[in-house]
RNA sequence: GGGCGAUUAGCUCAGUUGGCUAGAGCGUCUGGUUUACACCCAGAAGGUCGCAGGUUCGAGCCCUGCAUCGCCCACCA
């Protein structure tokens, strides 16, 4: 082999990806141009990016490593095209999720946090937290992310509760904030509220009950909550209850003793459902509670927060209210309460998120935001376009979801995460906004008052993300980057985190936070099937990078890859990139050894011309599909004619023409190479920045290099 | 109860505003150590593009209906 001073042995084949990379990751860095305050050039335009910051509770997933690729993908891309490109990274505390893990881990040392204080929980989630924040950075790195560390923000840093802080005092002052008591998602096992966002419904069979409530047969799933019930709902036009009257008293038989109850006429009661006739449990029933409401009724607390009886449930008090459903059923078979069964009732179940058990409605004072002002702002914004999504289909889908928006309940009963300012009555339980830490006794009756115990849902925190980070309200940095340019994340937290960032950035800002949002999909195992740790699925991202490369992970992510759709992450997609890189890596070889010392020539041949403008066609085509989005058809296109046009049919054609042709035309085939071959390194660099970048750095500096580093070369 | 997505080679998936002789990776078969690369090269087999209608000069792509799988939303009588 012709090798020559500028091809040094370490450029041998194959590819050392685990040589280059750490390398490679230093000299950006070192370079300065992942802060977009260092780039070369003049610079107009902005472009931004704000990282979903990762949840610092453990490594980073597969999932985690297709946004890092994404996101890095377009933020190489603008950099290339002369922008002032900026992606900004976070960590996030994630309150209630990270708490979870934390629970586990306790649970697993025989402790639980029921067991300690507050202060000792908060401070060893809080180093628990710290650990994987920076095991978390490291593994960001290794991915090749091109952030700007040097403006990475944690979700508890000063700046972020400073701002949280001052929204939580603006909604108040503005009356879109009130604490009141409502019916809130309670999990026994996690002793915490949920907004509605937290919950699933599972379908189950269930028997259903139709029991003889005095004159009437009321039906149930949940005989066990039926103790107190002492209004009975039926419809205002409906036929067979005419002869009742609205606030008729009625003494009943029922499971503990008579009872007397009230007929309540409300729309809410439905005369195709059932009987037509129901009896409510407005404590442990949303529904049930605003018919509640509307007719000012009594209500009491059948279970507690445990999911125990209390005991208004007599001798069942105490048991586990599924447990005692059987013994109650019992007991009012035995009364003669008991009408018939339907042993199948299909119906929906609310159970929560993360444990999966059944969500026990609750009455709660919670912090609760009025939606509805704030959706109509974000709506508009939408449909003026201020925030264009990528996937047409999530835009319909955020509006409807706005169109129908509830209010949210902000509260977690949970240590971790940032404290709600505010002060609460011992007396009347009256709640007062208190930011500066100044209220000592009740605005309302005068008495003392402590802290609110609880913490902020932490999406509410999330959701004022972007201009928070770019450290609104004042400065040049918030002025010169927001709103945003793109918004990439799951399509998982569509409304979780991307429609509140809209509804509360504007409602902070003014602006829409992002001018783009672009979902993927969520990232499944080889056969398509969902990972999780108990199906042993699991695939680490670090580790894969680590036997194949980066990159050839990297590819395998974005090709194929269509917005908003789930991707596989398949082994052997991997390993075909791999073998791609390792191609990249060959190409340079030769081309490197067989240009050596040329001279460019501007005068190439009818033939070279050809190939050249072929590719130029190529690379505008390749462009068009980065600025639409397309990026899965800009990967494989450059991706196909890197081996199967450039390799395969260029360079075999060049081996003739180096053995049999003059000069001259060995020289335009020289030049055709070099040029061929800077020119598609840049349009893969940001698929595949290690390589390309490795490659550059043994590229001579001459008509087609121009930049040291690839990183800022123009695309 | 409402909405959305998927259905294309043996497997996993691409296919942009309708122009296709329908592609990729892996797998299978045949031949080849040729001036980078065996992590390679040359070639081959393999498809009624879920089903049934329709629009069009032309449909994998548009329209209607259906089927199967999956997801999201919805106040559990």
């Amino acid at each position: 082999m012709n090798t020559t001073p500028d091809i040094p042995n370490t450029f041998l084949s194959p590819y050392n990806h685990e040589e280059n990379e750490k390398k490679i990751y230093t000299l950006w860095e070192e370079s300065g141009f992942f802060n977009p305050d260092n780039l070369p050039g003049e610079r107009k335009k902005a472009y931004t990016i704000i990282m979903p910051p990762p949840n610092a509770n453990g490594s980073l997933h597969a999932g985690h490593a297709l946004f890092v690729t994404l996101e890095d993908m377009m933020a190489r891309y603008q950099r290339m095209r002369g922008k002032k490109a900026l992606w900004v990274p976070g960590a996030d505390h994630a309150g209630f999720e990270t708490q979870v893990v934390y629970e586990k881990k306790l649970a697993k040392e025989k402790r639980s946090r029921f067991d300690m204080s507050r202060e000792e929980l908060y401070s060893e989630i809080l180093a628990f937290t710290k650990e994987n924040k920076s095991h978390m950075e490291r593994q960001l790195r290794s991915l090749g992310a091109s952030c700007d560390w040097s403006r990475m923000l944690f979700t508890l840093d000063d700046r972020v509760k400073e701002q949280v802080y001052a929204t939580f005092a603006q909604l108040e002052k503005d009356g879109l904030l009130y604490r009141s008591l409502r019916s809130v998602h309670w999990c026994p096992k996690h002793q915490t509220g949920f907004s509605d966002l937290e919950l699933e419904h599972v379908e189950r069979k269930d028997p259903f009950y139709y029991l003889q409530y005095g004159p009437f047969v009321i039906g149930t799933v949940r005989p066990e909550t039926k103790f107190s019930d002492k209004y009975v709902v039926v419809h205002p036009d409906d036929e067979r209850y005419k002869a009742y009257k609205h606030g008729q008293k009625i003494s009943i038989n029922w499971i503990n003793g008579t009872v007397e109850a009230t007929v309540i006429k409300d729309e809410a009661g439905d005369p195709e459902k059932g009987t037509g006739a129901m009896t409510i449990t407005p404590w442990h029933s949303k529904i049930d509670w605003e018919i509640a409401q509307r007719h000012n009724l009594e209500v009491e607390q059948i279970i507690d927060e445990r999911g125990k009886l209390l005991p208004i449930a007599g001798e069942f008090a105490g048991m586990k209210s599924m447990d005692a459903r059987g013994k109650i059923v019992e007991k009012m078979g035995k009364m003669g309460l008991i009408v018939r069964i339907d042993k199948e009732y299909t119906h929906a179940v609310s159970v929560c998120y993360k444990c999966g058990k059944e969500i026990e409605p609750q009455l709660k004072k919670q912090w609760f935001i009025k939606m509805k002002p704030l959706a109509e702002q974000a709506i508009t914004a939408i449909n003026n376009k201020e925030v264009v999504f990528v996937t047409e289909r999530h835009r319909r889908v955020a509006l409807h979801w706005l169109s129908q928006i509830q209010d949210w309940n902000i509260s977690r009963q949970i240590v971790w995460g940032i404290p709600i300012p505010a002060k609460i009555c011992t007396q009347c339980d009256h709640g007062m906004v208190d930011i500066e830490n100044t209220i000592t006794q009740c605005t309302k009756c005068g008495g003392a008052v402590e802290q609110d115990p609880d913490t902020f849902d932490t999406w509410f925190s999330s959701g004022q993300w972007p201009f928070i980070t770019l450290g609104y309200p004042d400065g040049k940095e918030y002025d010169t980057f927001y709103p945003t340019d793109m918004m990439e994340t799951g399509n998982d937290i569509l409304f979780f985190w991307v429609v509140r960032m809209i509804l509360l950035g504007l409602y902070r800002t003014g602006k829409a936070p992002f001018k783009e949002v672009y979902l993927h999909g969520l990232v499944r195992d080889s056969k398509g099937e969902k990972m999780s740790k108990s199906k042993g699925n699991v695939i680490d991202p670090t580790e894969v990078a680590k036997e194949y490369g980066t990159d050839a992970m990297r590819m395998a992510y974005i090709v194929g890859n269509v917005p908003g759709e789930h991707i596989n992450f398949s082994l052997d997609k991997i390993r075909g990139y791999k073998k791609f890189a390792n191609k990249v890596w060959n190409i340079g070889r030769f081309i490197l050894t067989e240009t050596n010392g040329c001279v460019y020539t501007n005068a190439i041949t009818k033939q070279d011309k050809e190939h050249k403008n072929s590719f130029d066609t190529l690379l505008q085509e390749i462009t068009d599909d980065m600025e639409q989005h397309r990026y899965h058809l800009a990967a494989e296109k450059i991706y196909q004619y890197t081996w199967h046009t450039f390799a395969d049919n260029i360079i075999e054609e060049s081996k003739k023409i180096f053995s049999d042709s003059s000069a001259d035309i060995k020289q335009s085939r020289q030049s055709l190479l070099l040029y061929l071959y800077a020119n598609s390194l840049k349009a893969l660099h940001p698929f595949m920045p290690f390589i390309t970048e490795t490659i550059w750095q043994h590229i001579p500096e001459g008509a087609y290099k121009t930049q040291k580093l690839l990183i800022v070369e123009k695309w």
